[in-house]
DNA sequence: TATATTTATAACTTAAATCTATAATAATGA
DNA sequence: TCATTATTATAGATTTAAGTTATAAATATA
């Protein structure tokens, strides 16, 4: 039994399919159809159902998968570990963003990082909250960033930032002469929330329910991002809840329609998340500075004590 | 890098010799110097100061051996999850048992259990407490018997039974008129334990502890075995307290100076160790059950609420 | 039934691991 | 200090393992 062999069953068991397996390991077909016999040879198991199409992987495979995705991740956390001794911060570095964070930490952060680690392959890809959990725990992904608590079994967060929400009130809505609002103004039947899988409208659920105790399942509007959030307020389909850094890029002319919350102000908590076995440490401790790093100087409501909507 | 040149590190990390440590691998030491440069090499440090006599383990050496043993101990477990799989009860398997329940429990399971599993190849070994703790922790045991609980991190226990004290009471003693005796009758002060290393000894003194409440570090003598704690108790050198399967070997002429505790009585907690990554759990499953079912014939207390005196 | 897709096998090549023999190096003792 | 001893490193040959190309066999698809 070799490392090799492993990673190669790992990659069948992935893409149920040796040719693309194979394709993905830089090797030839008959390379992994002989691999994968000598492995099932030495345990004297079969890990893979040849007979079905697709490729299945049998009741024991699964297990010897599993534990064998633990030895290739303990196996490549050597390399990690000397990198960290040698101070080194470079590689490929995979890392997932929910939708309602890409668009405003992305900007900030990204320049200052790829100058400070230039040898950081970094890729990133928006992804759901939900999608986000699956591919860090299956090892597609390295870290992510996230809207927290999630305590997902497996993965540890650590916080980056809490970012205020502030309410866009449209002009036609009851709560439009309100200078400053208070969570207390809130009412889940005249709001926007995003659509389902978007973190963001779990944290004003959340914040909703803390204030109501209990929600109503009927939902006036769903939509897919902060711009048609907007719009579709402003259309007098009720007031909506934005992250704060998302209200610094509005056109000015619809700074009226922001009501800021009385202290303390509602928030949301983003954090990085990886997988317990903390891959790539360095690599996720460099990114935490950077990014807290950049948002010291962007979110002034820092030192404000903020209660977290999103506590279960 | 193989999990080959990782086993090779291990042995020379070990051993601190090429030449030994390639013995124990079963290759020669050409082979172990090539495969130990290749790895490092490919990591690009050094792991062992070749400089030193006896070798020693550079500082970061230290971190790559600590990662190669758990890769090491994860590889091995596909073997057993396989094992497990199949009910296949079998493999060597090195126990380690603490003195004073080496010589009343083996005799008693050893027979049934080689019978039952006539393919496990048992090694068994009388070590300390300490030692055996260590020897779990470095992989050099499969499991061990002692006295619990211990809570050593890294190391679960499972309480295999429970063996009431019976107090050894010399015929010129204070008590010697008693029936029964109770655990309020206890004194420190005259009373023999079994020298430190032993746990039986730390029962002891925690069930004193319990009753007096903090205890001298004067103990008037200390002696090495069962045998000679009699001995010397009938030398006039104090009572004692035997573990009740002990007890059951005495010459008869010595059970009037047997007395039973008053109930609920004191008793020892005796488990199974084992390392928390559950190597060949299933041979450790099938020792708990050959030991339990032994043992409910042997200690006919189990039904009675018995106080721990070894909580802390 | 022909065609395409996918896995297995065969024969060969390349690369890796291991061996024997021996050199180099460091520690030990007269 | 200079053999003696113990121990690791290196060279060259051998065995074993991993990988390649070519092709057969099996399975789905049209």
């Amino acid at each position: 039994m070799t490392i090799t062999q492993l990673k190669y069953a790992l990659a069948i068991a992935e893409h149920k399919n040796f040719t693309k397996a194979a394709e993905k390991c830089f090797v030839t077909q008959p390379t992994l159809s002989t691999q994968i016999q000598k492995l099932e040879d030495e345990l004297d198991i079969i890990i893979f159902d040849r007979g079905k199409k697709p490729i299945e992987v049998t009741d024991l495979g699964r297990k010897i998968i599993f534990q064998a995705r633990n030895i290739v991740n303990e196996a490549d956390r050597i390399r990690d570990i000397v990198d960290q001794e040698k101070g080194f911060i470079g590689g490929e570095f995979r890392l997932g963003i929910i939708p309602t964070v890409m668009p405003t930490l992305l900007p900030m952060f990204l320049k200052n990082f790829i100058k400070k680690y230039p040898k950081v392959k970094l890729k990133i890809e928006e992804l759901t909250t939900e999608e986000i959990l699956a591919r860090i725990s299956d090892g597609h992904l390295d870290a992510a960033i996230a809207a927290t608590p999630l305590e997902s079994e497996n993965i540890k967060e650590r916080v980056l930032y809490y970012e205020p929400f502030v309410a866009y009130v449209p002009n036609n809505h009851r709560l439009k002469d309100k200078k400053t609002i208070d969570v207390s103004d809130l009412d889940i039947e005249d709001m926007l929330l995003l659509e389902d899988g978007h973190c963001f409208r779990d944290g004003v659920i959340n914040l909703c329910k803390t204030f109501k105790d209990q929600m109503d399942d009927s939902f006036q509007l769903e939509s897919g991002s902060i711009e048609t959030l907007i719009k579709l307020s402003n259309e007098g389909m009720g007031m909506t809840l934005l992250p704060y850094l998302h209200t610094l890029d509005l056109k000015e002319k619809l700074n009226p329609n922001l009501k800021h919350f009385t202290q303390p102000s509602p928030a949301r908590e983003v954090s990085i998340l990886y997988h317990k076995s903390e891959l790539k440490m360095q690599i996720i401790d460099a990114m935490h500075n950077s990014i807290s790093g950049i948002i010291r100087g962007a979110i002034k409501f820092q030192n404000v004590e903020i209660i977290s909507p999103l506590a279960k």
